[in-house]
DNA sequence: CCGGTTTAGCAAACCGGTTTAGTGGAAACG
DNA sequence: CGTTTCCACTAAACCGGTTTGCTAAACCGG
């Protein structure tokens, strides 16, 4: 009994208004046929004059369901809204989710549980973002025994329907790229994991891409030692910084290869005040081509990712199976990723000396 | 009775396998103090081994209380999301909201009908964004008793807390800049109203940012003409053919005063096109002050608004809202704006011909 | 050993709707 | 005119929890 709930009028005291009894006011508005037409408009006559609406909450506990999808993340809302690549990815979700009727509830960790969270979520079933297969919670998650899409999961379950990306794919043609540019000399700039310890978002997919780049270099006779792979947070910053940071140590590299493009973009900027020419000097290819990408100067040559897509294939497989009454076997769909060349790649230099430096 | 709630064990089957009352189950999880310490284990070992989690929904209905707070957007959620100022927005009702236990509804209109969506969001309060005060459900939204803080709404409701941030104090910032660097020959880009008709989103915020720009241009004594304002959609392509289109009809301006930094890097892209250098010719200056702006080439000079502030203050108010048990006179906060000059503005060009057109 | 207080747990009422199973009366039918 | 069907509406059960009010047993001091 809070009263937040003001005195708003319950079903009950417009029935007694309109000298009806519950069922004839619930009739009214769902199912007017099964009232004589002028009694269902007084009742609705009324219901509105006393400024009546029906209780949500109630409504979904007869009804047994929310009209809401939950969108899951388990990392804070206040850091993931920072990353556009998780807004054009809620665009999808959202596209999906509006055409069908249905709401969107973010969940994101409660005094650091998900679990917590997701118990009292009220919603028909989840979109888990970047949930690592190893979470702690996971367990528990399932459990709850809705209905969950997972997405960009390092292994996902073979009981959930899942949706990611061919990050190896690509990985590979933005390696392959800049070998055929004839490069030979490479840094590669990785995310790192958001906490220490917690793998969370991305974990997997940095994995992957790393394997792919190193396969298709190996393929070429190139060796990747570690100290040519640097990590970093997932911005601007954090790819200025390793550019920086690798340098300092004296790396030289002619290409970068960044998974993803905001690191690229801060590796140009980094670049640019080490005095090297984007691409004369140094090539940089990114990863995700998120909006910004093609409006820096030179433009980012970049892995292609369908983010919105793949918001909107993890929503419809979602509503699929909350639909579904039979479980059949779940949907696992790996949507494809494509080289997008612009401005940011171009031949190797042909002296081993480069500009700038010391 | 729909099966998506599966044969998920009610808290009776809980207190049938553990041989008490379905009360001591609910005292168990929610007062275990009114237990002795060992059947309060004993009946929680028993629910998690049987799966048992409290139906999150069936919680709220007792409790009077959903521990989610509503963020209302008169526009659907897919096109919402692609705008990156909404994104840092809901970063800072994230913050706020994730600290204080509460997750977050994104509630957009139902087939068209916001009011209908009001009615179906389970919260205990909305925040709403950029909702003119002559929506035509604004009246509807209002009586569902839910307090609700108004955020850049054009004239706010006094009853209700309101956010807002000082756009007339900003637009006349950056006019006056561009006034001090010489310029007298300008072009207003605006963001046109998104459905034509529903004036929506940041209808009151235009019109304010226009009133501010005539003001401190006609305090130098120039003056705006309408031809010398045009509008397209707040993005960087809305902001290119604006520039374009002008350019076209025979303006030609040495300086640009845009109503977002979407538009303004638009406008700096098709001034390129033109052969015009930014700012040597033509100097252009933006608004809000996105992350983007900073990064690309020459930096944007922009009117800054503390966008995720205004997140954050907005939800503070409607938390207190939601708290306070007696309605005091509700808040009304205006934020400041700030003119940051970075590269995109310079003085007018000396001789009245530039480079570029025909 | 007795009256009073605590403790541990239960039955029933309640939250605010929807839905099922009727009910009484009028109209239709034979 | 008696029976059946249909119509318009209702009382009560239900959704799955929480909370109130109560009871029986254990405890306690004198």
């Amino acid at each position: 009994m809070r009263q937040e709930a003001r005195d708003r009028p319950r079903i009950a005291d417009v029935a007694r208004e309109a000298g009806v009894s519950k069922t004839a006011v619930s009739f009214a508005f769902n199912s007017p046929e099964r009232l004589s037409p002028d009694t269902a408009t007084r009742i609705r006559d009324v219901a509105t004059s006393m400024g009546y609406r029906p209780h949500p909450v109630a409504r979904m506990l007869t009804q047994g369901r929310t009209r809401t999808l939950g969108i899951l993340t388990p990392q804070a809302l206040s850091v993931v809204f920072a990353n556009p690549f998780f807004a054009t990815f809620s665009q999808g979700v959202a596209a999906v989710a509006e055409e069908a009727g249905y709401a969107l509830l973010f969940v994101s960790p409660v005094h650091g549980s998900l679990a917590r969270a997701v118990n009292r979520a009220t919603v028909d079933g989840f979109v888990a973002i970047g949930l690592a297969q190893d979470h702690p919670e996971v367990e528990q998650i399932r459990r709850a025994g809705l209905p969950i899409v997972m997405v960009d999961s390092a292994a996902p379950f073979p009981e959930h329907p899942a949706v990611d990306v061919d990050d190896e794919g690509g990985a590979r043609l933005a390696a392959e790229h800049l070998l055929a540019l004839g490069h030979r000399d490479f840094l590669v700039i990785g995310v790192e994991p958001p906490a220490p310890g917690a793998q969370a978002d991305s974990g997997g997919v940095v994995g992957r891409r790393l394997e792919a780049y190193r396969e298709a270099l190996a393929a070429a006779g190139i060796d990747l030692p570690d100290d040519h792979v640097v990590v970093g947070p997932a911005s601007v910053e954090g790819g200025s910084a390793c550019l920086a940071g690798a340098w300092e140590d004296g790396r030289r590299p002619t290409a970068i290869l960044a998974m993803s493009d905001a690191m690229a973009i801060g590796a140009i900027n980094a670049a640019r005040r080490l005095g090297l020419r984007v691409p004369a000097d140094l090539s940089v290819v990114g990863f995700d081509d998120i909006e910004l990408s093609r409006h820096i100067e030179p433009p980012l040559t970049t892995v292609h990712q369908p983010v919105r897509r793949k918001g909107e294939e993890a929503c419809r497989l979602l509503l699929s199976a909350i639909a579904r009454d039979d479980s059949s076997r779940p949907d696992h769909r790996r949507l494809e990723t494509r080289l997008i060349v612009r401005g940011s790649s171009g031949p190797a230099p042909i002296g081993k000396e480069v500009a700038g430096g010391r």
